[in-house]
DNA sequence: ATTATGACTTATT
DNA sequence: GAATAAGCCATAA
């Protein structure tokens, strides 16, 4: 399945994210080339790099995880939070209490 | 080409 | 603050 540019850009700025830390759809966006978030998270939904993609360090502007695996809520999420507890981020429930672990996007990154 | 959907965002109620 | 509506961009049918 070929992928478009608009994903590949979606998926080389997701893999840019250094571990311990998370960005929003709307950065990622902004980084990339649109302003749509709605469209990045229908990239990372895809997700044809699976694992070598961490989706999960992308959540919604809100710092809310947002949704996993194609879902926004369920057991998944569960593991999304686990995910990123292991990264070291914390957060209560489904909202990050710090924000200080928000990636931007450097100049440099965004192509 | 047009309609419908979505791991979203913002505004309004 | 929660729920609803409208808006934006990309993909699928």
């Amino acid at each position: 399945m070929e992928v478009s540019a608009f994903r590949q850009k979606v998926f080389n700025a997701t893999q840019e994210i250094p571990q311990g830390k998370v960005t929003t759809y709307k950065l990622l966006a902004a980084a990339i080339d649109c302003d749509s978030s709605q469209a990045v998270g229908q990239a990372l939904k895809h997700n044809p790099f699976a694992p070598s993609v961490p989706c999960h360090r992308v959540v919604r502007t809100d710092l809310s995880l947002g949704g996993f695996a194609g879902k926004t809520e369920g057991p998944e999420i569960k593991k999304k939070k686990n995910l990123l507890l292991k990264e070291g981020i914390r957060f209560c429930d489904n909202r990050f209490v710090d924000p200080s672990h928000l990636f931007t996007f450097d100049p440099d990154d965004a192509v």
